[in-house]
Parts: C-alpha cells; sequence; structure tokens
DNA sequence: CACAGGCGCGTACGTACGTATGAATGGATA
DNA sequence: TATCCATTCATACGTACGTACGCGCCTGTG
C-alpha cells in the first residue's frame, strides 16, 4: 500500500477520532505510516487531504447506511415506518463518529464548494430513496408530493441524530417517532365519522 | 464598556463570521477594543472566553427564534402547521448565521460538556414548546405522545435546517413540509370508505 | 499626599503548525 | 550495468498562535 491509500486511511482515522478541525498533518502521519512531506506530494495540501478523506468516509457511510434498511415491501405501513426509524436510531448507536463526522463535514462545506456540492447531492440520493422507499403505488404518481416527502423524511432522520448526539436520554426512540405520527394523524385528520363536515 | 464586555461582544461576532473552530485570539482583538492580554486577565484562555460567547449567543438565539413563532391559537391545525413551517424557513433566511453557529456550536459540545448539557436543555426546552403548541386539547392529555411529537418537530426543524444551510435551491419549503405531511396522512391513514377493511 | 490594587497595554516567548527543499531510494527499462 | 522517474524521507523554514510577563495608568481610600 502506496503512501496515498495510507494517508486516506489516516485521515479518515483522525476524522473519526479527532474530527477534522482538529486534525493535524502529523496527526495524519502518526496514525499511517506515511511521512509528512507525503501529503504535500499527494495531496497538495493537508485540506485537499482531509476533503478526500471526509468524501470517502461519506460514500462509506451512505453505504453503511443503506445496508441497514431491510424494506420488507409488503409490511403495512405504519410497520415499515417504524421498523425504518428504528433502524436508523440503531445505525447512530452502532456508527455514532461517522455522524458525528457527517455534521462536522456540514460546518467545514460552508468554506468548501466542493464538500458541499457532495454533501447536497448525497442528500438529494437521500431524498429521492426515501421517496421511492415510502413512495405511492406506481399508480398514483405525483412528483411533487413524492420529492416532500422524501425531504421531510430525510429532514425528520437528520433532526433525530442531532438528539440523539446531544442527549441519547432524552432524545426520540424508533418508537416515539412512529408514536408521534400516528398521533399527529389523528390529530391532524380526525375520524370523518367523529367529526362529519 | 470594560474589556470583559468587549470581549464577550467581539468573540460572539466572531463566532458569527469566521466560526468557533477558527477564530484566533488575535481575530477578536481585532474586531473588539480590547488588548490581546484582557483575554487571559478577563477569562483565563480563549477557550473559555470563547465558549462563553458562545453559551451566550445560544442563549440570544433562543429568545430570537422564540419571537419568530406566532401561535395564531384557533386557526385549524393544517394551516397552523403550514404557518409554523414557513416561519421556521424565512428565520433560516434572515438569520443564517445564527443556525451555522448552533451546528457548529453542536460539534463543539463534543467536547465541551457545559455547552452540552446546555444545548441539551435547550432543546428539550423545544420539545415542550412545540408540544404545547401543537398538543391536544386539554381533555385528551398524552404526555408519552405529547413529548414524541414534540420531538418529532423539533427534529424535523433541524432537519430541515440543514438540508437548508447546505443547498436552498433544493431544501424543502415550508408548502413542501406541509405538503409532506398531507400526503404521509393519505397514504399512511386511507380513508376508510376506500379501502374498507 | 501616598499608595495600593484593579485593569489596560505592548511585547516577548515557546511552540505547533503547514509547507517547501533537496537528497536518498528502489524498481523498471534498456 | 546505467539511466530514469516516481516516490519516500529527514529536516528546515516561516509563520501564526496562545499565553506569560512586567510596566504604566487610573481611581479610590486612608
Amino acid at each position: 500500500m502506496g503512501h496515498r491509500e495510507e494517508l486516506l486511511a489516516g485521515a479518515k482515522q483522525c476524522l473519526y477520532e479527532r474530527g477534522y478541525a482538529r486534525t493535524t498533518a502529523r496527526d495524519i502521519i502518526a496514525v499511517s505510516g506515511a511521512n509528512l512531506a507525503s501529503i504535500g506530494y499527494h495531496f497538495g495540501s493537508k485540506e485537499a487531504l482531509l476533503t478526500a478523506a471526509l468524501i470517502e468516509a461519506t460514500e462509506e457511510w451512505a453505504e453503511a447506511v443503506n445496508k441497514m434498511w431491510d424494506p420488507d415491501p409488503d409490511a403495512p405501513f405504519m410497520e415499515r415506518f417504524e421498523s425504518l426509524w428504528k433502524a436508523v436510531v440503531a445505525s447512530l448507536a452502532e456508527h455514532r463518529n461517522l455522524w458525528v463526522s457527517t455534521f462536522e463535514a456540514l460546518n467545514q462545506a460552508e468554506r468548501l464548494p466542493e464538500l458541499k456540492q457532495r454533501l447536497s447531492s448525497d442528500v438529494e440520493l437521500a431524498r429521492v430513496s426515501f421517496a421511492q422507499l415510502f413512495g405511492p403505488g406506481p399508480e398514483q404518481a405525483d412528483e411533487r408530493a413524492d420529492r416532500a416527502v422524501g425531504a421531510f423524511y430525510v429532514a425528520l432522520m437528520q433532526g433525530v441524530m442531532v438528539q440523539r448526539l446531544l442527549d441519547p436520554e432524552r432524545a426520540p426512540t424508533g418508537e416515539d417517532i412512529a408514536l408521534a405520527l400516528r398521533t399527529l394523524i389523528e390529530r391532524a385528520a380526525p375520524t370523518p365519522d367523529v367529526h362529519p363536515e
């Protein structure tokens, strides 16, 4: 394995252990088997290396999350919904540092347009995936509504992650999310036979 | 105004303009009228100063966000729902840096327990506020469901913010969020007269 | 007036950082 | 073997940083 790969691997490890902003070039060297000057040689700068590592880590993260979902396409909606959110919450428990890095990447993206684009398109992909995972039957396609639902799910996921990162004790569980949606449905659309109009 | 206050104000300004990780002691000095050595004198260290500033900024942020909500308590649910999310999206447009700081604070909280506690209790407060803003009539109180709904709203808000920070073009608008909920309700609870079981 | 203490101020110190330099290495090619 | 080029390596350079130091200026107190 050449220094290029070692540097990328070391940088990713540092991303998990120290985060983006706090890893130094010498941290990466200490962790990998490479040489200080190899950073400049292979990547031009430390920042370019870290950005590349962040992008790779994000890709791996997306793959890992994808593998956690177990669609079971014919279960009733609410059941699929609840199992999805249980899986999402479990994913955070197992890959916490990945999620920490993801939010750190969000901050770095404010300064790094390339990274920002990358994250944006990842989010867009997630919207589409969610939309078709929970989309309507093929009959009643409504593109705008599907996109909105996808974005809604993604937002919910990101927000659940924020809360669980901050305070797992009080953050919602997968069950809580499902309960909340059921409650919302009851309150937003009281059964017509109760309140006929 | 003594240096102590000037330093806090300057540090907050730097938080907005450069973020936590990238502001240096000399940045703060340049912006405030204070002296380099005053940081050590009044706060002990630069990090202590920045943390204090971050906590103050978070408090002001919470106040500012609170003021943006305009309950209109007697409108129908869906109307209140949509106007809430329009307000949230507008709040991001107007106070973008405030929200950027908030997410940076989230990252720093990984290393600063005091800040983490502060943010956690802010989130808990938001959960409760949302819960009672969209809670049930006083008759049918269900504490667990209310908490879940509060957490659900908070998550949705945080996630919408993430998406709008990253890519306002493709991120959901307030209308999109309302559309998504309507769609979800239709799909989750198909009107009984269409699919009787 | 004397003087003490809180505070402001300029500056120096030590260090950690990112990057640059130039020599050394090693394997492929001829 | 001789040559060459990509890579590795040790180290140096310049800089930006956080903090420490010590003097000077006020204001309040006796």
